[in-house]
DNA sequence: GCGACAG
DNA sequence: ATCTTGTCGC
């Protein structure tokens, strides 16, 4: 189990969730150095980002190994949004590894809407993490997609939820317990 | 002006 | 992300 304190903002996903990313990849190395990953794949973005580096880019930058960011919603980023017109080109996606480039505002292609799975009309946005080109980011995604998520990733997803089944979450050493009262909820009221 | 916006 | 009831299809 590891303790995990910072909240969830959107773009901000790397903070809260890199460090014990990174630890990971560390134990990894210590205790089974035979099984040395040649690239991640990460549940979050790399450039697909309000400031061009995501989770993928983070823990590629601090692993050194090869990220790529596969993310199961788009992220609002450089005049992008989930619009008529996106949902019409994700709705052009018919076979499975048919994708369209993702261009910003800037011009600057930051990822691909990957159709994963022939049964799923939900797509995938693949970006570039670290260390790998966007081609290459697709092409390994789509091959390890068994099902709409890629293998490697919905393995860790259901594995670790597995885990917290049985290993109920411990109480954190320093951290209380605040029930919400109305008398707490008015000192976050500051007004004045 | 407010809300939308990876997990 | 999480919770939750039912439904559809192979």
């Amino acid at each position: 189990m590891v303790p995990v304190t910072a909240p969830y903002v959107a773009g901000f996903l790397a903070f809260r969730e890199v460090p014990v990313l990174v630890e990971a990849v560390q134990r990894l190395q210590q205790e089974e150095p035979q099984l040395q990953p040649q690239v991640l794949l990460v549940d979050g973005n790399g450039l697909l980002h309000p400031r061009g580096f995501g989770t993928a880019c983070h823990l590629g930058v601090l692993t050194d190994l090869p990220c790529i960011g596969v993310a199961k919603n788009l992220l609002h980023v450089d005049g992008l949004a989930r619009d008529e017109l996106h949902r019409e080109q994700v709705r052009s996606l018919q076979r499975s590894g048919e994708a369209f480039p993702l261009t910003g505002t800037s011009g600057k292609v930051l990822g691909m809407v990957l159709r994963s799975h022939s049964n799923s009309s939900r797509p995938l946005y693949v970006s570039v993490g670290h260390r790998v080109s966007l081609g290459t980011a697709v092409r390994l995604v789509r091959a390890c997609c068994r099902f709409r998520i890629p293998e490697p990733i919905r393995q860790a997803d259901i594995r670790s939820r597995e885990y917290l089944r049985r290993q109920p979450c411990a109480p954190v050493e320093g951290l209380e317990a605040v029930p919400a009262s109305p008398e707490s909820k008015k000192e976050t009221e500051l007004e004045d």
